[in-house]
DNA sequence: TCCTTGTTTTAGACAAGCCTAAAAATATTT
DNA sequence: AAATATTTTTAGGCTTGTCTAAAACAAGGA
């Protein structure tokens, strides 16, 4: 079955907003991340129904089928890869590959994606720490918490970064938060759940719930 | 001006096809390289024609502009320097990184193909011997002649392959014919235009015109 | 010159993916 | 439970790039 370049964009998003797969995703919700209208939403979503793509019933959201899922994970995969290449092999930085690999990864050429994987060293994780999944669509998880749930006093290694975005990138750059940097939480402040961090040596600085929630760390 | 994916292989085929700029290219000939039909090709054809990326009158074939030119030599460029990836980094044998490459060349990200030129060591051929324009679109020609007109007895080395199509490719690959390979002329055979050939070390072959056509040879 | 042959263009139509505006269904408030 | 607000779907339409069939044009032979 032949999947199109939007089609691929529609299924990444409906597995990335509805994880698990039982989980039900909006129309509206996917008409805001996928840039479009409510409207075209509906459409392609009929569609992708039809290719047995989703589970979707009128009114009632959508969710990834394993079919779906599959051609999801494939779809990340080459991102993953793609970016991989990008900061390792090209130098570019971690807010600079998001964009490019939203291009790259459509391209249909297994034994392409076969060769990049091996010419990487089968690497498992992206620039931004997620796990890349194998072939088969396997991800390892490595065990990591959330940044929001550490005690005050603790501290921990920056594993992984959940939005890639260029402008949270950015942001954390310049707070010189990167995969490996040593974070203790110096305080946390309940009144709108920020938190006083150091990062390595550096003066200590404070970061929003909203910041905190997309960082993961290992004790 | 937004160039869409088919207008950039609008613009790679009339360029190749009416190299100079001066040649004018026919409608039907468009139409067989492009795999699609007549039809198509004029109402393409017109739409460039009201960009200013060709020269076009009813009836009249069409040739390229000069910021069509400059255009398909940017997609020219990113094709072959994909190639070079492919085949140099990647290992895929020089028969199978073509149709890849055809994918990778719409790309638009500046910096990426500016990073992977580095990355690359700014190579000045394609893995086929294809001169790669730089980034203002100038090539580097080396002097080199058609193997068909060598005479009998003369011999020199292969610098290019005009012809990168996978069939073309295995076909010379069978006969040990690659970039470096030196071939020796052992005999003309004037009746059809084919000859007596010896790659290498190896025993003499005959080769049609077809094929001797598209080899290029420095004495 | 006229007629035949082959090429090129026009006409009308279709699929993909999107839009806006209006209608229908669901959710929330009163 | 009714009224209001929000979400979602339908309806109709647009653009890009394609197609087939028919009409227009060009070029060569009689």
């Amino acid at each position: 079955m032949r999947i199109s370049y939007t089609e691929e964009n529609y299924l990444k998003a409906i597995y990335q907003q509805g994880k698990d797969g039982h989980t039900t995703v909006s129309t509206n919700t996917l008409a805001t991340t996928l840039h479009t209208s409510p409207a075209a939403v509906t459409d392609m979503v009929q569609k992708l129904h039809e290719k047995g793509l989703v589970a979707y019933q009128k009114y009632q959201g959508v969710s990834i089928s394993a079919t779906g899922k599959a051609h999801a994970l494939q779809t990340i995969r080459k991102h993953l890869l793609w970016e991989v290449f990008l900061v390792d092999k090209l130098k570019l930085g971690w807010e600079e590959v998001h964009e490019i690999a939203e291009y790259l990864e459509h391209i249909q050429a297994p034994l392409l994606i076969q060769r990049l994987d091996d010419f990487l060293g089968n690497p498992a994780y992206s620039p931004h720490g997620t796990p890349i999944p194998n072939a088969q669509g396997k991800t390892t998880h490595k065990a990591s918490s959330v940044l929001t749930s550490m005690k005050a006093g603790s501290s921990g290694l920056v594993v992984a970064i959940k939005d890639d975005s260029p402008p949270f990138l950015q942001y954390l750059s310049k707070r010189n938060i990167y995969l490996g940097a040593t974070i203790r939480v110096v305080e946390k402040i309940p009144f709108d759940q920020s938190m006083e961090i150091s990062v390595d040596r550096w003066p200590k600085v404070n970061i929003s719930q909203k910041v905190s929630d997309n960082i993961l760390i290992v004790p």
